[in-house]
DNA sequence: TAATCTGTGTAATTTTATTTCAGTTTCGAA
DNA sequence: TTCGAAACTGAAATAAAATTACACAGATTA
């Protein structure tokens, strides 16, 4: 049931601990946690900061469990040992316990509204940086930095203008890239692929068939497939790298779904990990211009460091 | 010279720790430090991430000192013991990791950089929760609700991309909504408005010229116009009601601006507080035409409890 | 040159955390 | 039911970590 417990990271000192949201762990196991452990789990959440600062046998005492228990507990929650999960905690804690703590109490209905939707937004985001593959990201940024053509791929609902929102991020960053949200273009784009380009496809529900036939042919044309899904999805099987997002639904249809917020969190990443990437390609790049064109005989104006941005400036929109 | 020492708190239990940025503390006190301390100091600034981890032994051993210096060096930096220090830096860190390196951020893996982003989006979401007038949302949704007509307008960056997702969002309740990111389509559209229409305008910097001057027209022509910007812009004062956002936006180019997820944020409050309206409406419409068909005698298939979505199903995505 | 002060380490002590083990409870099958 | 296995839990023992007490070396000053 827990399997966290037994694959106890092996105990070479000062391995760096899973980038972990410990803060929604916690809310991730609640089902799994002992009786014992749960009355631990109460006393922590009920006050995180404080919880920071105690030593075992005041956090014992006040879940009125022996000390062992709460030795285990911190296992449970995948920390090695308390001290461990103290510094998780507080690692955690700055950014989580602010917006904890903004238990500002709304007595009108759109406070309450946005304090729901807001939670669970902000709830979706830490649960995929807690469940996030950082190897499959890394081969992802890695990916899409060299490929030479983007295609990104995102049908229906949120997905299309993720697709739209994605594609911005990568221009931006200087990246031929296109974005499709019909499944008779994705298709027909996918079969234009060649090897060293690139595709990404998003879909929460990973079983849009358009999008993902358009991997498997873009695929069959030797480019890299990256996909943002759902875990044992068809999507998931179809792409070279799977970047896998599991966002609880919520059961009112009315709300919309926090998903969305977890995959844009995703592409944020690939956007940054590819800018740095990019950062020094097109310095690279810029300095061989420079080289050229100071070779044969063109003056040439004094470059930025940064690579300048290639989106056109419509206003000083973002 | 040092008055830190001294006024060593009082040893009361739990009693909350200033909020201290032990970091820059580190290099205030510098100058006070003696040689022995300078070397723990150097070892833990090299690495505060991997110093958060380390037993006061460890620590002590890199920096070859003896145990008790690393205490003393907590002492002098204004902690009451090593474990307060390692607890203090550690939340230290969170907060300031992004200034910290805002240089060399991108150096780290994609763990650590999904880490930077996502924290940064789920703060923002946070940061907006904070600072959202719930009442102006109230009547915003009021507004909308009642619309006849919306027109959403979102122009270059990020806006473009949420002014789409904003449109699905009030499409699925069954809304008649259009979006435009183009300046002269903006302002063509809002001269045809009429009393009783409505206006969404999303724009971050509130300056953009063509969504701003769309509002203006769109209001001249009798619509009610709702905005979610930032304070104090041309947008913030043109539109009637104004939902105020303020983000503190990043330093770093490269890094995607979480204010995106504020205002996406934002947005689904609006969809989810719209679609409690809608659903009592549209109930109500339905039991007028099922009136209405019975008595001239049309037989009526089952209707479902909710409104049914008129979003046409591509697939079953999102 | 002695008195004093500062900085440091060693060793003892205290505090804190973990492991071992045994008693309970719970759950499922006979 | 009743037995056995498995899961849960705490007491006590043990190990690890941190702090204190104290002593010694080198610098500084009278």
């Amino acid at each position: 049931m827990n399997d966290v417990k037994p694959s106890r990271p092996p105990k070479g000192r000062l391995r760096k601990p899973a980038a972990i949201d410990i803060v929604s762990r916690l809310e991730r196991v609640d089902a799994s946690l002992s009786p014992a452990e749960r009355r631990v789990a109460d006393i922590v959440t009920s006050d995180y900061e404080t919880a920071t600062r105690m030593t075992i046998a005041e956090l014992a005492a006040r879940a009125e469990v022996s000390q062992p228990t709460v030795t285990r507990f911190c296992r449970t929650l995948g920390c090695a040992s308390f001290s461990e999960f103290k510094i998780s905690l507080a690692t955690t804690l700055t950014v989580a316990a602010v917006y904890l703590r903004s238990e500002r109490i709304f007595d009108d209905d759109a406070g309450h509204l946005a304090h729901t939707v807001m939670m669970r937004a902000a709830g979706a985001v830490r649960e995929c940086l807690d469940q996030l593959d950082t190897a499959a990201v890394g081969q992802a940024i890695d990916a899409l930095a060299a490929s030479q053509r983007i295609d990104i791929y995102g049908q229906g609902g949120g997905s299309a203008a993720l697709a739209e929102d994605a594609k911005l991020r990568l221009f931006r960053l200087g990246l031929p890239v296109s974005a499709y949200q019909d499944g008779h273009q994705q298709r027909m784009s996918a079969a234009t692929l060649r090897p060293g380009d690139g595709v990404l496809a998003i879909s929460n529900s990973g079983r849009s068939k358009p999008v993902v036939e358009a991997v498997e042919i873009a695929r069959s044309f030797g480019a890299k497939t990256v996909a943002i899904t759902r875990p044992g999805t068809p999507l998931a099987m179809a792409a070279d790298i799977a970047i896998l997002v599991t966002i609880a639904e919520g059961t009112d249809v009315k709300m919309p779904t926090p998903s969305r917020y977890a995959h844009m969190a995703v592409i944020d990443t690939l956007a940054a990990g590819i800018a740095k990437k990019m950062g020094d390609r097109s310095r690279d790049a810029l300095r061989r211009v420079r080289y050229t064109l100071a070779r044969i005989g063109v003056a040439i104006p004094t470059p930025s460091t940064d690579p300048t941005p290639l989106m056109p400036k419509h206003d000083t929109e973002e």
